[in-house]
DNA sequence: CTCTGAAGTGACATGATGTCATTTCCCTAT
DNA sequence: ATAGGGAAATGACATCATGTCACTTCAGAG
């Protein structure tokens, strides 16, 4: 959270402070931004800064904050247009993002926080799963995969299949570390939503 | 990718290496990781370490990629141990890799891999879409969810639901912008998956 | 008009990175 | 055995970023 001075600034200030700072994230992704460059772009003292914010990470959470807190209403909007419809509201929403983000250059900001977990590293479950696509694994493993049981109609299915399933064992990877889950806790997690994808998240008929 | 004076490295210093680089990086996320203390404590000089390595993550990746190597092999062995049966497999390797990583001071390094994709940002997608579990806002979107088509038994497995959909949908950002799809091919893998999710990963009565 | 606490300022100590001129090593050819 | 040459090793250095702090300025209350 950014200091109680950075709210006390006069909105001008503020203002030219937050355009700088995402100037600054949209150029390179978090890790390689520095504040020199933001302080210089808005024409502050470098001490000023640490007046304002804890450090880098303090500003640039802010300004993702900023950014959901102008989606939140958003998605619940689209909830409700979409009567509850979950696929239907998150679709429309990865549509708004897809389209909003390459128009609007402070905004690209946003699209380096996606990119910025991976940075570099690309993929790096895949790295570590060594799966990707330009691999030679990824056809072995392709193919010893028993398809019979499989929701597929060809190839391309298939793929689309492995990539849910990684990012979900992604995601459940992270959730285990970062909230320091037991090993009890983690399996039985990863158990239910490996559940659910083979079951499907809807009822059937619908 | 290190450069061929690395492998042309007597094995022990290598290895002195390797041990030095992982401790490093299993002591601070990788962007406070330190070329000065890897070469410290492999009581190597500074300019050696530019000469058999790019940089920083030059070495990080290259301690993953020697992970994956290892895991390899294990994850083909789990598909043909569970006549290809992928979700049977993935759970394998899932357990394997939650019970081998905190037995092992240096592996370590491959936890913070995880972490350092959310580091101190947390879940950056749980923010921009200001979902995460305390927040008020769950509850209200939760509520207005329409749960009479989903496949949930619980409200519990309505969490999960929503987590399954979020990786889902995050990972189809991260690989819109890291491979720079157009719009259209982003809504159509998007839209694939997200009827896979509908519908289930295998067929009825499996 | 003065006093006081908050905010502003920029020089500075510290420490990290990547480079490069120089030295050392080791293999090969004579 | 030794001279030559290319690869590798070395560490001082230029550069740059961070966060701090002593000092200055400001603005509002009395």
């Amino acid at each position: 959270m950014p200091k109680q001075t950075f709210f006390n600034l006069p909105d001008d200030k503020r203002q030219t402070l937050i355009l700088a700072a995402e100037k600054e994230f949209s150029r390179v992704p978090l890790f390689e931004a520095s504040i020199s460059n933001i302080v210089k772009t808005a024409g502050i003292p470098r001490g000023s800064f640490y007046q304002y914010f804890e450090d880098k990470e303090d500003a640039y959470l802010f300004l993702l904050n900023q950014q959901a807190k102008a989606r939140q209403g958003n998605f619940i909007a689209l909830l409700s247009k979409n009567d509850g419809n979950l696929f239907d509201a998150i679709t429309e929403m990865y549509r708004l993002i897809l389209l909003e983000i390459p128009t609007q250059e402070n905004l690209e900001f946003l699209k380096n926080a996606f990119l910025n977990m991976t940075h570099k590293i690309e993929n790096i479950f895949t790295k570590i799963f060594s799966v990707n696509e330009s691999s030679e694994k990824l056809r072995e493993i392709s193919s010893m995969i028993n398809k019979e049981n499989l929701n597929i109609s060809d190839e391309d299915d298939l793929t689309h299949v492995i990539q849910i399933i990684m990012s979900v064992t992604f995601h459940n990877l992270v959730e285990k570390f970062a909230k320091e889950l037991t090993y009890e806790q983690a399996m039985s997690n990863f158990k239910i939503e490996m559940n659910l994808l083979k079951n499907g998240l809807c009822k059937q008929g619908i």
